[in-house]
DNA sequence: CTGGCAGCCAAACGTATGTTTGAAACGTAT
DNA sequence: ATACGTTTCAAACATACGTTTGGCTGCCAG
């Protein structure tokens, strides 16, 4: 990070804040002078915040994406079996894996996430469902050949559980290791808790779907 | 919501738009000019913006918390068997069913729920936790009783888990709603989809514990 | 040497925000 | 009827923001 060009210190600079403390609440101002670039540069460079946005977005999840097409690959050519375990590990994996000389990238990955999917108005979840929807609709067969049982309606659903409990998790991170610290007297790191989050979602995912449906009181 | 004092239209309009569009988002002056009341009314009823937002969760939360508190109580003194099924379904049909004039406050209070823990700062956060963290303890120690070979550190996990899936779903349900249609043509509501939540928290939360570690690749 | 051009910079612009002010309107008890 | 505390109001205030501007740099081709 340290003489890279000014459009890569604005990116560098912009994607942690951005994790931190939110897009609305990041000002341009606090970008460009924690990066050691021009007020004007963004604008230069990118030609609106919202383009910075985007751009932060597309640095991640480009590679991400085609790092995870490619292993969906290897996994269909070597014939490993479609389990959940093997492909929410593949994610996993990768989520944790594709920046391997920085460890808190990742925790930046989902924490960003998390502000995308939160961010009510979403034109940024349009964003990423039509630039990067083919992937995810990929994962989602090889999940319904590991759990044929589950309808592909409630697999859907349950794939956006398995997110939700990812992304809010991981995205929350910093507050909840304080909580957990002070109940448990114990650390967690993003590998600590991603270790405890497959079986969990596995469970979840290839549990038995009832019939009867959850009365409401009224 | 007619005709309410100006205080209750202040936080019935807020409560809307900052679960429609997040707190930074939301101006004072959006709230008070759809509420039909004076810009100064927040301030002086109020005191800041910080403050009103505080007023929204707790009259959200406090009603809410009581009602699970006394529905506790009541499993308790009937014997009920502390079930995951149970304990859940405790926590959904309270969440659905509070504000049973209104079908779309649920959603409503998800939706607030994840904004205010997406909020990367976080002292909302930290003001639910001391506010609201005796009810959420106890919570969890009928969990511990429905799934004993949890250990407590791996159970306080997947009940973050199981907060995030149901957070994340039902506060981005509109976008999600949108997407389901076009991939499923179905349509989902918010008791629906609880419906297919209970079961997959319930698999997620009685998994079984694994001893090896997952290894990221390096 | 010189022209052109992309990058960079300080400064300013317009706008939107949260907050404050001081007076008017209201309701109520004396 | 009068006085008083509360509530409402239009207006202004200070500040922070994203964006734009016009000129300054350094570099490379001609």
């Amino acid at each position: 990070m340290a003489q890279a060009g000014t459009v890569d210190r604005i990116l560098d600079t912009a994607e942690v804040l951005f994790a931190q403390k939110g897009f609305a609440e990041t000002s341009l101002r606090a970008i460009t002078s924690k990066a050691g670039v021009n007020l004007a540069a963004v604008n230069y460079h990118f030609g609106s915040k919202e383009a910075l946005i985007q751009a932060v977005f597309e640095r991640f999840l480009t590679p991400f994406s085609l790092a995870l097409d490619a292993k969906l690959d290897e996994m269909e050519a070597s014939g490993i079996p479609d389990t959940p375990e093997n492909v929410l590990g593949i994610v996993f994996r990768l989520a944790l894996g594709t920046h391997p000389d920085d460890p808190q990238r990742a925790a930046i990955f989902f924490r960003l996430s998390g502000q995308a999917y939160s961010q009510p108005q979403g034109h940024l979840r349009e964003y990423l469902h039509t630039h990067y929807g083919a992937v995810f609709a990929r994962l989602q067969l090889h999940l319904h050949q590991a759990v044929p049982g589950v309808p592909p309606m409630e697999l859907f659903w349950r794939v956006q559980f398995s997110l939700g409990a990812v992304i809010f998790t991981l995205s929350g991170m910093q507050s909840l290791q304080s909580i957990s610290k002070a109940d448990f007297n114990m650390d967690a790191s993003t590998a600590d808790i991603t270790k405890r989050l497959l079986p969990f979602l596995v469970g979840g995912i290839q549990a038995e779907v009832p019939d009867q449906p959850l009365q409401t009181e009224r």
